[in-house]
DNA sequence: TATCCGGGGTTTTTT
DNA sequence: ACCCCGGATA
C-alpha cells in the first residue's frame, strides 16, 4: 500500500501530514519531529499523484534539502524527488533569477558577491566619495543596505523616506542613501548580486512582471516552509505572493526558536500567520522525541522567562534522565581542559562515540581554546562556521578565475587574481586600469588587453605583463564550451599558476595550500559525477560555482568514517541533535551577548539559550568561568543570568574547585584565597605608547601612587610616573618608566565588587 | 613592485 | 591576540 508510511507518524503528526489543502500551521516544538512532518507532507502529496516540479520546499540549510529528498525517495519508492523545488531561499532564488536574470538586465551568468566582495566594493565606495571611513564602515553601511533589502526599499525609496532619512541623521550616516545608489549601481555594471538581492530581485519581478508571476504562481502548487519564525520580510512576501491563488501553504515553525532576528527575521510573520491566511489550521507537535525528561523541563523552566508566545506544552516521555550539570571553573583554558577531560571520560564510562558529542558556544572566537585543548588532549574534532573551506585564500582565488572566466565583468574577482599568484601587476598600475574604466564606464577587463591603446600611462613592461594576463584568461574563456566543470577545474589550476605557487613553497602553509587545492578539484569531481548521476549530460563550470557560492560548510559532506566531536555555535547548531551537548561560556555580556542588554534582544538570547539545551538528548553539561581571555587580556566574568533562569530541581551544580574565591576591589586588584597578597591589575585596552595630551592631575584617587613601583605579570616592574582621569568614565591611566624597552601607559577600569 | 614593520582598531550570531 | 592598513625600505 503507498500511504504506509503514514503509520509512522503519531496522532499530531499524522493529522499535520494529512491536512488538505489550504493553508497550514504547524508549531512545532523543539524534537517534536519538525523534519518528520515536512518529510512525510512531501511524500504523501507525491503519493497523490501531485507532481515532484509543482512542489517547493524552502528548508533552513542546503544540507537539511538533501537530507530530506533522499528520505522522501525511500518513502515514495523513486527517484521523483529529485524534481522537487527544494532549497534554501537564497539557492531557489538564485535558480529562478538563472532562467530570469534576462528580465532584470541582468546575464544569467550573474556572480554572487560574497560578504568579501561587497565589502570591499562599499570601501572603494567610501574612499572615492572621500567619506570618512570610520564613521561608513563597511559592516556598518552593509547591515544597512541589507537591512534595506531586506525591507524592499531600492536605492530611490531609500533615499525618499523621511523615516529613513531621519534615522541616518541621528547616526551621523546621512550619505548611506548615496553609497547605496552607487553600491547598486557597481553590483550591476559587475554583473553581480549579493545574497539580499536573490531575495530581492524575485520579490520585484513577483510584484512588477505579470507573466513572471503567472508562471511561478502556476507552477508552485504546493508551497511548504520549514522555520517560518525565521523567515524576514522579504521572504514573508516572497512566500505570500508564490501561494496565491489557493494558498495551499504549510509553514512549519517554532516561536520560542526564533533566533535570527539580526538579519532580518521577523517573528511577528509566525505569530501573524493565522491573521494572514483567515482559513489556515493550526497543528502543534508537542511531543519530544528527542531528548530526556529532565532536560526538556529545564528548557521549558528557561523559555517560560519569555513573555509572548503561542501556548504549547512540550513534554518529553523518554526516561527522567540526568540532570543538567552546571559546573564553574576559574578561566576558560581550564574550561576547556574541563571539557576535553569529560569527553574522554563519557567516550570510556558510558560507551559513547566522539561524534555523539557536540560543544556549543555563542561565539566563534570561543573555539580557539577549545580547539587547542582538543587537539592537546587527542581528541578529533570537526569546527564548523568560522574559516570555511570556501573561505581560505587559495580555495577564494582559484574560484576568482572561475569567476572572472565566466563573467568577465566581475571586477572583484579581477582585482582578486589580477597579481596571484605574482606576475608584477602592482597596486598602482591597477590603480590606473581601474581609475580609467570607471571614468569611460567601461569593463576593467576589457580594458586589459591593450592597456596602452587607451591611452593609460604604463611602461612597456608593465603593459606586456597586463595584456599577457588577459591572454591568459581569454585563452581559458575559449575553453569554457568543451571542457565539464571538472575539466576546467583542471584547467584553471593549472594555468593560474596556483597549484604550481603552493607547491614551490617548501613549508607546511604550502602543502596545505596545495592539499587544499587538490580538495577542490576533488569536489568538482564529485559534484560533477553526481550530477551526471542525476541525469545531467554535460555538468558546467557555471552550475558548480553557482552551487558553490551558496553553500556554506555545514553543508560540506562529512565523511561518515571519521568519527569526531562537533565543535560549532549555537546559530548553525539549530535543527541538529547530539546525544551529549557541551554549553560553554555560560557568562553574562557573553552569553547573553554584551550587544543585547537591551531588554527585547534578551528575549532572543534566552531562546537562542533554549535552542542550546534542546539540542541535547541524553545529557547536557553547562560551563562557565569566571575570567577569559578576550581581545589579549583578561577579562572577569560573571555567571550568565540564565542560569537563575533554569529551575534549580533540573541541575546538579558542582564548581570544579569551590574554595576558589576571586574578589576584586575597586580599582581591579583581585585576591585569590589561594594568593592572597599578590596583586594582579586588569588592563582595559592595549597597552600603548605614551602619546597622552592630557595633563597629569595629583588630586584623584588613585590604587597606584606616583612614584610607587608596581609589578606587572607581563612587563615586570615599573614606577607609577603619572595617573590621569579620563572623563567620568572611572579610567585611569598610568605611565610607567620603561618597561622593556618603551614606556608604556595602561589603563584601568574601576571594577564593581563582585564574588563567584 | 614587494615586503616588512608598527599603529590602530576590534568582536555576535549567517545566507 | 588578531587583522588591516599605510608608510618606509629593499
Amino acid at each position: 500500500m503507498i500511504f504506509d508510511f503514514l503509520n509512522d507518524l503519531n496522532p499530531a503528526q499524522y493529522e499535520a501530514v494529512t491536512h488538505p489543502d489550504g493553508a497550514q500551521l504547524v508549531i512545532a516544538g523543539a524534537g517534536s519531529g519538525k523534519t518528520r512532518v515536512l518529510t512525510y507532507k512531501i511524500a504523501y502529496l507525491l503519493a497523490n499523484g501531485v507532481s515532484a516540479s509543482n512542489i517547493l520546499a524552502l528548508t533552513f540549510t542546503n544540507k537539511a534539502a538533501r537530507e530530506m529528498k533522499s528520505r522522501i525517495e525511500s518513502l515514495v519508492g523513486n527517484d521523483t524527488a529529485r524534481y522537487l523545488w527544494m532549497g534554501t531561499f537564497h539557492s531557489i532564488c538564485a535558480r529562478i533569477l538563472r532562467t530570469e536574470a534576462n528580465k532584470l538586465d541582468f546575464g544569467r551568468d550573474f556572480t554572487i558577491y560574497d560578504t568579501t566582495d561587497t565589502k570591499s566594493v562599499v570601501k572603494a565606495i567610501v574612499k572615492e566619495k572621500q567619506l570618512d571611513d570610520k564613521q561608513y564602515k563597511s559592516s556598518t553601511v552593509l547591515n544597512r543596505i541589507s537591512w534595506a533589502k531586506n525591507n524592499m526599499y531600492d536605492p530611490q525609496s531609500y533615499c525618499s523616506n523621511k523615516k529613513i532619512w531621519d534615522y541616518d541623521r541621528s547616526c551621523g550616516i546621512l550619505a548611506l542613501g548615496e553609497i547605496y545608489v552607487e553600491y547598486q549601481k557597481r553590483l550591476r555594471q559587475a554583473n553581480a548580486m549579493d545574497f539580499d538581492d536573490l531575495l530581492f530581485y524575485v520579490n520585484i519581478l513577483l510584484n512588477t512582471n505579470e507573466e513572471f508571476r503567472n508562471r511561478y504562481q502556476g507552477l508552485f502548487q504546493y508551497i511548504l516552509v520549514d522555520e517560518y519564525q525565521d523567515t524576514n520580510f522579504v521572504q514573508y512576501q516572497i512566500v505570500k505572493s508564490l501561494a496565491l491563488p489557493q494558498n495551499n501553504i504549510c509553514v512549519v515553525g517554532d516561536d520560542a526558536q526564533s533566533i535570527y532576528s539580526f538579519r532580518g527575521a521577523d517573528i511577528q510573520n509566525i505569530l501573524n500567520f493565522q491573521s494572514d491566511y483567515s482559513d489556515s489550521q493550526l497543528y502543534k507537535l508537542e511531543r519530544n522525541y528527542r531528548s530526556t525528561q529532565n532536560i526538556v523541563d529545564a528548557a521549558n523552566s528557561v523559555i517560560k522567562k519569555n513573555i509572548g508566545q503561542i501556548p504549547k506544552d512540550v513534554y518529553s516521555e523518554k526516561e527522567q534522565g540526568d540532570k543538567i550539570k552546571v559546573i564553574s571553573l576559574s578561566t576558560d583554558r581550564e574550561e576547556a581542559s574541563f571539557v576535553a577531560t569529560d569527553i574522554r571520560s563519557q567516550k570510556k564510562d558510558y560507551d559513547f562515540n566522539y561524534e555523539d558529542i557536540a560543544i556549543l558556544y555563542r561565539t566563534n572566537a570561543q573555539s580557539r581554546v577549545l580547539e587547542d585543548e582538543m587537539r592537546k588532549q587527542a581528541i578529533p574534532y570537526r569546527i564548523y562556521g568560522g574559516l570555511s573551506f570556501y573561505q581560505r585564500k587559495e580555495i577564494k582565488d582559484a574560484l576568482a578565475y572561475i569567476r572572472l572566466i565566466i563573467n568577465p565583468q566581475d571586477e572583484e574577482a579581477l582585482l582578486r587574481i589580477i597579481n596571484v599568484p605574482k606576475r608584477g601587476i602592482g597596486d598602482s598600475t591597477i590603480d590606473k586600469i581601474q581609475q580609467y574604466a570607471h571614468e569611460n564606464l567601461q569593463n576593467m577587463y576589457d580594458l586589459l588587453a591593450a592597456p596602452l591603446d587607451h591611452g593609460i600611462s604604463l611602461s612597456a613592461a608593465t603593459a606586456k605583463r597586463v595584456t599577457s594576463f588577459y591572454n591568459l584568461i581569454e585563452n581559458m574563456r575559449e575553453q569554457i564550451e568543451k571542457l565539464d566543470a571538472y575539466g576546467m577545474m583542471e584547467l584553471v589550476l593549472k594555468n593560474s599558476g596556483l597549484l604550481a605557487e603552493a607547491l614551490m613553497e617548501k613549508n607546511a602553509e604550502g602543502t596545505d595550500r596545495y592539499q587544499n587545492l587538490d580538495e577542490l578539484r576533488n569536489s568538482v569531481r564529485e559534484f560533477t559525477e553526481t550530477q551526471i548521476q542525476d541525469g545531467a549530460e554535460f555538468v558546467t563550470i557555471q552550475s558548480f560555482l553557482s552551487e558553490v557560492a551558496l553553500l556554506t560548510d555545514l553543508d560540506q559532506k562529512e565523511d561518515p568514517t571519521e568519527k569526531k566531536i562537533t565543535l560549532m555555535t549555537i546559530h548553525s547548531a539549530k535543527g541538529l541533535e547530539f546525544p551529549i551537548v557541551y554549553i560553554v561560556g555560560l557568562e553574562d555580556n557573553l552569553f547573553p551577548s554584551a550587544m543585547a542588554d537591551l531588554e527585547n534582544n534578551i528575549e532572543e538570547e534566552r531562546r537562542l539559550f533554549y535552542v542550546a539545551i534542546t539540542r541535547a538528548m541524553n545529557k547536557c553539561i553547562i560551563t562557565y568561568a569566571k575570567s577569559r581571555f578576550k581581545n589579549g587580556q583578561v577579562n572577569f566574568a560573571i555567571p550568565s543570568r540564565f542560569l537563575n533562569d533554569i529551575d534549580q530541581k533540573y541541575v546538579e551544580k558542582t564548581t570544579a574547585n569551590s574554595k576558589n574565591t576571586i574578589e576584586t576591589n575597586q580599582w581591579g586588584r583581585f585576591e585569590r584565597n589561594n594568593d592572597v597578597g599578590k596583586t594582579v591589575f586588569r588592563t582595559q585596552t592595549n597597552l600603548k605608547k605614551l602619546s597622552t595630551t592630557q595633563t597629569p592631575r595629583t588630586d584623584i584617587e588613585s590604587p597606584f601612587p606616583i612614584n610607587s613601583r608596581v609589578q606587572h605579570s607581563v612587563f615586570g616592574a615599573g614606577t607609577v610616573l603619572a595617573a590621569y582621569r579620563e572623563n567620568e568614565n572611572d579610567k585611569i591611566e598610568i605611565q610607567f618608566d620603561q618597561v622593556g624597552k618603551k614606556t608604556l601607559l595602561l589603563r584601568f577600569v574601576k571594577l564593581t565588587q563582585i564574588t563567584i
